[in-house]
Order: C-alpha cells, then sequence, then structure tokens
DNA sequence: GCATCTCTCTATCACTGATAGGGAACTCTA
DNA sequence: TAGAGTTCCCTATCAGTGATAGAGAGATGC
C-alpha cells in the first residue's frame, strides 16, 4: 500500500495505543510501515508535526460531527457532555492528554470551541462570559486527565514513602479522597462533579451540589 | 564545593531557566556542575526524579511558607489568591507547567491542597464541596499555563496558515478575543477572570460577571 | 529519448539516558 | 597503626533518538 500523510498518522496512533508516547518514535513507525525511518520526513516535516496530527486525528475520532444543543436541552447538561466527551477522547489513547497538550494550533480544538460558544451565546449568554465559561472549561478538562494519566510512581520512589505519615500530615486532603469515594462513586462523578462547579454559573440555579 | 542532590536540584533550576525543559540533559547539568554526568546517577536514580525534584523546588520558591486567609478575608479572594501565586510559581520558569505535570507525587502540592481544603472548611464549605473547588481550581491552573506556555508554533507551520481563512471559519472564537483583549487587558486578568467563573459557586454571589 | 519529479533508500551525525566497573580518598574498627 | 569497608567520582560503552545528506529507482511529462 501506498505510503501517505494519512496512513503515517493512523498508523503512529496505533503504535501510541500499544506503547504510550514515548513508545512512538520514527524508527518504530517506520517499521510499521514497512519502510525506512528517513522515509518518514519525505511526507512529514518533524516529529513536532506528527504529535500534532496524531492529535488531530484523536480529537476527529470521538468528534466526527459537532452537533448544537436541542432546542430543549439545557445549555449546561450539553456543555457537560462535550466536555465529558472531550475527556473520553483523551482517556481513550494513553497519554492522550499529554498529546493534545503537547501539540499545536489544533483546528479541530478550535471547532469544538467555536460549536461551544456559539451554543452558549444562542442561549443568550454575553460574548465574554461565554468565552470565559468555554474556556475554563476545556483547560480544567485537559488539566484533569493530563494528571489522571500521569504514570502511577514507580515502586521504587514509593519505597521511601510513608503513607500513614502522608495521611497524618495531609488529614483534610485524606478525608476528602475518602469521603468522596466510599458510596461507588468514580473518577467519572468527580470529574462530572468539577464540571458543574464551574458551569453552575450565570444562570444562578442557587442550590449547593453537596 | 561538594556535591550533593540540593546542588545538583538548583543547578537544575538555573538550567531550565536558561535553556527549557529539553536542554536540561544529563550532561549539560553535570557539565555545570563540574562533574561528568554518570556521578549524576550516584546522587539520583533517574531523570524522572530529577524533573521531580525540580518541581518541588520551583513549588517550595513561591510557596516558602503556606498562611491561611486572615480572619477578615473573603476565603474566594485568599483562595484566587492561591490561585495567582501557583500560576505565577509555573510561569517563573520556562515549561513551568510542564515540569509541574510531568512531575510525580508532589509533595508540596498535596501541601497546597491540604492548607486550602482546610481553609474553605473554616469557613464552613462542606468537605465535598471543598474538595471540588480545590481540585478544580487546581487542576484548571496546570492547564491554563500549560497552554499558555505552549510553544509558539514555528514560522514553517504559519506558512501554510491562513489567518483570515481561519478568522471566517472560527468567528465566535475570533470576537471573544477581540472583545476581551481591547480595553488594555492581559492574560492575567484572563485567568482571574475564569478563577471567578470556578469560585463563586456557593456563595451564591449571584452577580453575573458581565 | 531525455529530463524532471517523486519517493525511498543507505550512511551518518550529534546527542540522549543509563549501566558496568575501576580507583582514589576517606572513615570506621580492631 | 593496619586493614576493611564505604563514599563518591571517573572512563568506557550501550542502545536508542530525531534529523540530514545525498544516491538512486521508477514514473511522468515533453
Amino acid at each position: 500500500m501506498a505510503l501517505d500523510r494519512q496512513r503515517i498518522v493512523t498508523e503512529a496512533v496505533a503504535l501510541l495505543d500499544s506503547e504510550g508516547l514515548d513508545g512512538v518514535t520514527t524508527r518504530k513507525l517506520a517499521a510499521r510501515l514497512g519502510v525506512q525511518s528517513p522515509t518518514l520526513y519525505w511526507h512529514i516535516p518533524n516529529k513536532a508535526a506528527l504529535v500534532t496530527a496524531i492529535a488531530e486525528a484523536i480529537l476527529e475520532q470521538q468528534f466526527p460531527e459537532l452537533a448544537p444543543p436541542a432546542p430543549e436541552e439545557r445549555w449546561q447538561d450539553w456543555l457537560i457532555g462535550l466536555a465529558e466527551r472531550l475527556r473520553r477522547a483523551l482517556l481513550a489513547h494513553p497519554d492522550g492528554a499529554r498529546v493534545i497538550s503537547a501539540s499545536q494550533l489544533s483546528l479541530k480544538m478550535a471547532a469544538i470551541s467555536e460549536l461551544a460558544m456559539s451554543a452558549l451565546l444562542g442561549r443568550d449568554i454575553p460574548l465574554r462570559q461565554a468565552r470565559l465559561i468555554v474556556l475554563t472549561v476545556e483547560r480544567f478538562t485537559v488539566g484533569y486527565v493530563l494528571e489522571e494519566q500521569a504514570p502511577r510512581p514507580d515502586k521504587d520512589a514509593l519505597n521511601g514513602f510513608d503513607m500513614t505519615a502522608y495521611a497524618a500530615a495531609y488529614p483534610t486532603v485524606m478525608a476528602g479522597v475518602t469521603e468522596y469515594f466510599q458510596p461507588g462513586r468514580t473518577v467519572d462523578d468527580l470529574f462530572r462533579d468539577c464540571l458543574e462547579q464551574i458551569i453552575q454559573g450565570p444562570a444562578a440555579q442557587s442550590g449547593s451540589t453537596s
């Protein structure tokens, strides 16, 4: 099969899935494509561009189409759904959040912002506030998944680590964690609750979420 | 001067400042310390541990002490100030956000969370909500600065880039940007406004910020 | 038939994190 | 004081990385 940019990116995503971002090297990628590594540079200027292309592919895969909210749908719920899809897009591949944050100038991300902002404008939210909400949600989501996907510290690092001392030093943090996760809640719930913290704002749905 | 972990980390931060995270290599670091690179491995298990130590140093530098809010201070304002200091800590060094997000298991970060959560508890905010607010603020801040520090796309990437087409494709995004920045506002204001979006919540200071 | 353009190759560069193992200098112990 | 052990830095080397130079095969156009 002929080698072209499309096939390179597809295979790069597959390589990302099986080995993580650090495993995406030009040589391994070339090997998968049955080609020598310098050949890739005919199709792609450098590795940064490759990573950007991977990011774009990841987003495209989760957002093949972009639909505004249904007329009867609360914009808050719609926006939460959008952010959850973004999170799912990042979680769908190892180091997904790292890939997105290492990429530059994503058109797909811009399209998502455009859709979200115009949806909010359509619900009579002022331009400035629409921008603030969308920006906050997007950057929070990346920050959230980035930490979610952070490598579990290796066991060597945990050797000199005293869990009970940690719990003693940061009792409130520990209490918060155990309180939250006891009734079978998951990190998905946590993400959603955080989003509501951001989004509840202007509609003054004043009730506290506790 | 004797080589020890402390001195290695200090010099690593200096190297980060002058060359960015990609410039922090074991060889360059060793050269600055007047030593051969394998020597570093006597003091430090691997590069990931070095990055974690750098992250810790960056936070320590900006948060030498951690003070709870003054009695008459609104917790919202105090928390915003805390987040702004965190942002400043990350902005104070090239790739600061990348360093923090690449590091694992930061004790200083845990201490900041502990302080913030207990401060909120002291203002009668329920444990769960305190956790949500603090977590959201922290992860948003990292996500925000990460994008703020993202490398400007190189000019090769911009060659094939049509700015007017971009503006046409994403008019709402463009309108939001130009609207926001016209009256001499800065990215600092933008960060603060986003924070208020997160924090305004439970106290029901209902006024919209527009 | 020749020239040009496309694409892939080999060979190589400078550099990276990391390990093996030698050796000098210091410290502890009998 | 003699020897043994420990600490810390060295040289040599490894496998692997992104990237470039430049040769050459094959198709395409004139």
